[in-house]
DNA sequence: CTGAAAGCGCTAACAC
DNA sequence: GTGTTAGCGCTTTCAG
């Protein structure tokens, strides 16, 4: 161990334990302290397992930044993010720190709070630390957003919402696709007057679900009920309007497509009011797979799933990708989505 | 450096520009140039200015793994997370992140996923990239989870959930006041009938929110209804299960204090279904005060909000005084709450 | 008031 | 196989 630190602080915490301690322990120079550790290079077995062993007894952790200052590389990817909520840029996150697999990849979490001053303080903040890449979530909009610009030092992709600049890499939800397959596992199930309950409408997520299960109908030769609103909102509220509204003018529809599982809520919750039953008379399939809601309608809500996890996975292995010397590419790359079935389309057994 | 890099870089990054750029277009020495930039030290106005034009002009920015090398702060923190759903730990990483104010605190979220682990390998992770403190946020549940060990190198708070060990430095919401407060400001309107919906017994969130509510009551001479319930879950089925109940055994209640919002939507779902006007019959609080849920209930909801993002703040607030030299301290530590009145218990004007 | 130089802990050439 | 020697970019004595 090392001698005691004569200038004790209050509550004298250890000196961290460096690469050379290690080597001093094991009796080797710090190189080949290093490369036992690291695997790298030839060595005999013998002196590999004494500092691996030094290494294990002193509980040696090897300093990130002295790392990084030598080879130029963290492992650490920036989150930029306005989702104040979380909802989406939590999923991005763990599936952003799964990339590279167990603790290769740390991510820093900023959120901008919607004010643009603040996003570039924390770009600065982030790019200070010598972050590898950067990851801009968007939200809760899935509208384009503004570019950061083209020259920053690190790669970038954005995700959920795309850049407005088409030399941007963006990654977002295939929400027409979204709408099709919410559409088509209605017709599949025998439904032919589908409805819609849309959100707001200056909002391309709820124009590109609804063009989606539109488009799949009209290859049926059928058509979707209850569209082309041009006003509307995403709350429950409103949800509860337009599901009204669409009975009134549908009273026989036998399924209903929500662009969100929230107003999907609403709507199930104004079937059952008005004497219909979920899903045998009327099946409702949701947008966004959000636990919080699919879990607490009754019966449990159908609902097509943005797989943000796997976009988070996606934008960071872009970055790596691109520090290793492939293209970054550009443009709005669409990312795939998913049905979970539940009760509100095929009831439960 | 030696000879061209054979694996020519598909598209070459420039290489960040250091403070020796900055030093050598300002025509000052390295260190100079470090001075003028961190206001430290006396110089001549003139020559802080040319070196602040300088930096400025190359676009400079400064490395912190660099300056943390040098200096041994890297102005970061960790959190380190089980709740998957980001409902809690977003709030506390924004405070954190505002800590030391704009940009001078950049967090490292990771989360376990509930898988101990997991949460090794974050932790090790973490104190590799040097984190100057940790935050561990307990959740969902608010009971004691295990400690990480008394001799990490950094400073760690728990928030949220407390650690088993009293020896840690634990931030937690004030629950048993929460319950108060509720019970109080119900009292004030007059309320003299309260019942209470609970969630799981076995988290002592539940426990302790009954339990303070019903000393308040008790204050004034009065019972909270339907409390020791011994099951019981946090789902909004259970919140209409149990509402009904309630509503059976004592049909004239005049106001419901439920154990988190979504419970509470449940009552004033099961109230207004039962003929009970919200709030004029039946005034409704509940807890956490998640938005969410809040908006989406009909009238919008009162509810006791714990106020995470200042315990994010406080907690690291808490480990830059510790690695100032303060003592960290130890114990759970009980933060403010504070009750946000809606339509459910004051109608709208 | 400013510059030179010694590290911070680690990695990577390059010797031996 | 293993050790020596430069740095990585910045801060900070210590001289001038």
């Amino acid at each position: 161990m090392g001698s005691v630190d004569s200038r004790d602080a209050v509550r004298a915490r250890p000196r961290r334990t460096t690469l050379a301690d290690v080597a001093r322990l094991a009796g080797v120079s710090k190189a080949t302290a290093s490369r036992a550790l690291n695997g790298r290079g030839e060595m005999s077995a013998e002196t590999r397992d004494r500092v691996v062993a030094a290494a294990a007894e002193l509980a040696f952790t090897p300093s990130a930044m002295a790392r990084n200052l030598a080879n130029g590389r963290t492992g650490t990817v920036g989150i930029l993010t306005n989702d104040l909520e979380g909802r989406f840029v939590i999923p991005i996150l763990m599936g952003a720190e799964d990339a590279l697999g167990a603790g290769r990849t740390s991510v820093i979490l900023t959120d901008a709070r919607g004010d643009a001053v603040r996003e570039r303080q924390q770009l600065r903040t982030l790019l200070e630390r010598q972050i590898d890449g950067l990851i801009v979530v968007g939200g809760p909009r899935t509208d384009p957003r503004p570019s950061l610009g083209r020259d920053l030092p690190v790669p970038v992709v954005y995700a959920y919402a795309p850049s407005e600049d088409p030399d941007d890499l963006s990654l977002v939800v295939d929400n027409v696709r979204a709408g099709r397959i919410a559409a088509e596992h209605l017709w599949e199930l025998g439904r032919r007057r589908v409805g819609f309950v849309g959100g707001d409408p200056t909002y391309c997520a709820s124009r590109e679900r609804e063009a989606g299960a539109a488009a799949a109908l009209a290859e049926h030769g059928a058509e979707l009920l209850g569209t082309g609103l041009r006003s509307g909102d995403w709350t429950e509220r409103w949800g509860r309007a337009a599901a009204g509204r669409l009975l009134e003018l549908h009273p026989d529809l036998d399924a209903v497509i929500a662009a969100s599982d929230q107003l999907a809520r609403a709507a199930i919750e104004v079937l059952r009011e008005t004497g219909r039953a979920v899903p045998e008379d009327v099946a409702v399939v949701g947008h966004d797979n959000w636990s919080v809601v699919v879990a607490n309608t009754r019966p449990e809500l159908t609902s097509v799933d943005g797989r943000l996890e796997t976009m988070g996975r996606t934008a960071a292995g872009r970055i790596f990708d691109a520090l290793a010397g492939q293209e970054l590419g550009h443009g709005v790359e669409l990312t795939g989505v998913d049905l979970v079935i539940r009760g509100s389309t095929v009831p439960d057994e």
